[in-house]
DNA sequence: GATGAATGAGTGTTCATTCAT
DNA sequence: TATGAATGAACACTCATTCAT
């Protein structure tokens, strides 16, 4: 298997774990069987590792918004479409859930390439869903950026909670839940 | 002034500057204007400053629960009354505001007291106040767990942004749009 | 009662408890029941506590062989008479007998002018007892440098280990063991 | 050249001179000619290094005791045999000796692995050999556990006395003179 | 590419000692 | 005398990163 995969595997189980500074190079080594040496070699250090993370991570969201742009479903559909992906990967990936929400928020990551642009581009995606509906007549006048970095921002809060908790199971109802919560909070 | 309380309004400055795990006591002591030795007289290790920092925090929610849960008024307005109080505590501590949410989503600092304290005990206070508008038929059939745990995530999601983007400025008008935006997302 | 006699009390109590070096001047005063700065007002410092409580054993000594060379009784009985006190006192303040054996082989504290003293002129005491013995006939010819020393280091050495491991009733028993042997090997 | 073996030597040097309290991992580095981070490559920590320099002693007079066991020697001829190389031992290594006296008496130390068994060993190994030469009739009626300490004891601290006072060239002459004097003491 | 032994700068914490009251 | 809050030098230990093999 590719080795950079293997280290990127590693790295999400134990900094899902143990948080990104608590995480010795050493246990990711061992975790994905190789040298330590051999991190290096696909990565420029430890933040670097963290960065990729966030890239693929970052990308995925990316491609399905280019699909939705394309459809041509409404924008309130897109927006319910879109944060079911997310919160459907989250689930699917609760490390990574944990990852991404544990490490955007560090001051010091935040210079970060692809954190950076996970922290700004879902939201502005949001925003610009929310934007169009707005104009379509499908929801009330609302702040846009407001509205949709608060989407963005608790969809991810409440899947890391839920995976905090050990409460998986609970994710499709709560997720309906939330749905709801939001599409009454932005309905005309 | 209290040595005490020097420590950690200093600790405030620079955690909420660098992040828990990048800051160095010694910048605490500069900042503080103290020795190194003196902080340990006042606290344990460095968790406990943090830690002491929540706990601060949590009892002015508590008090102003305690408050809230005398009066008279309806459990919806009791939401919004709490919401703005706690959200203008965030806004006119900013540097509070960073830490809070920084640091209460570490692994490894979950285990502190008072962090862990604030992560359960706020949202079980909406959590609380949402079921009791439920049962007065103020607000429609949610689920008070999820949702209290959703507006509780999102409104200090919200102020961290803000805060992290400089755009302090806009606090009473986004806090406007996402008041409005949580109660259409419970009202009847 | 005496402020530097509950000092150097309680200073005997800990350090026997836990070594000269992990002793804490903190908990010396906790244990003599003063302020950590009333320490510093009859001690230089930790070390010369140390070399305090050395002196006052070794003029204890020094004041029983003064009484015995006015004595008239043969140089054995001197030698046998004073192992006899010699052990007896570290016997009844065992805590005392652990620190001189403890601190009186450390090189840093070697330095200090009462344990020096201790470490030479106990065994000088010997040398001349023996000397003596020696002259009048009563022991063999032994080198009593050599003798004198093995005799004031084994005596201590043996009633370190019977504190150590809780021995102490066995005390008189192995005392008298130890006069014997130790008469065996230098009588005529 | 093995580097756990560099560091045990460069420890037993410095060690020896400063005692282990005084010791800095620095310079034990340094007179090694390795880093800091190196040493704790091969020891858990600094107590680690000392437990290891004293299994090695422990084991070298073990192996010898194990060899004395299976010669058909008289038992007082294998207790000279065993206090010739134990004493040589100390007078060839006269840096470890200072250390095997010195830190043996630490309460602290005690519960390491291996000193706890030089403390314990040695004496029970004369004491084993005391108790067959009683059987046998080579030596008087004793107390075989009194005066094997002893006995273990008074060679180890005269062998560090004449170390400490820099008579190494009376070694030899001492020796005879400690043995005589035990075998006078022991004998029938 | 792969390894892992070696590195050493960096940091939390301790504790003997001081000194203003 | 007596106090104990304040000090800050000192040190064990960690761990990301390197590089010779």
């Amino acid at each position: 298997m590719d080795k950079k995969e293997l280290i990127r595997e590693a790295a999400i189980k134990v900094m899902s774990k143990e948080g990104f500074y608590s995480t010795k190079m050493q246990i990711i080594a061992n975790e994905a069987g190789v040298a330590i040496g051999t991190i290096y070699l696909y990565f420029k250090n430890k933040e670097d590792i963290l960065d990729y993370i966030f890239m693929i991570e970052y990308k995925k969201r990316l491609n399905f918004l280019d699909h939705l742009k394309e459809s041509n479903m409404s924008y309130v559909k897109k927006i319910e479409s879109f944060l079911f992906f997310h919160v459907n990967e989250l689930k699917g990936s609760p490390d990574i859930a944990k990852i991404l929400i544990q490490e955007s928020v560090c001051p010091l990551l935040h210079k970060l390439e692809w954190i950076n642009k996970t922290f700004n581009g879902i939201p502005d995606a949001f925003k610009w869903m929310l934007e169009n509906a707005k104009l379509n007549g499908e929801v009330r006048d609302i702040d846009t950026d407001i509205i949709g970095t608060s989407i963005f921002l608790s969809s991810r809060a409440l899947a890391y909670k839920l995976q905090v908790e050990g409460r998986e199971n609970e994710y499709d109802y709560a997720m309906d839940q939330f749905v709801s919560f939001i599409f009454n909070g932005i309905k005309k």
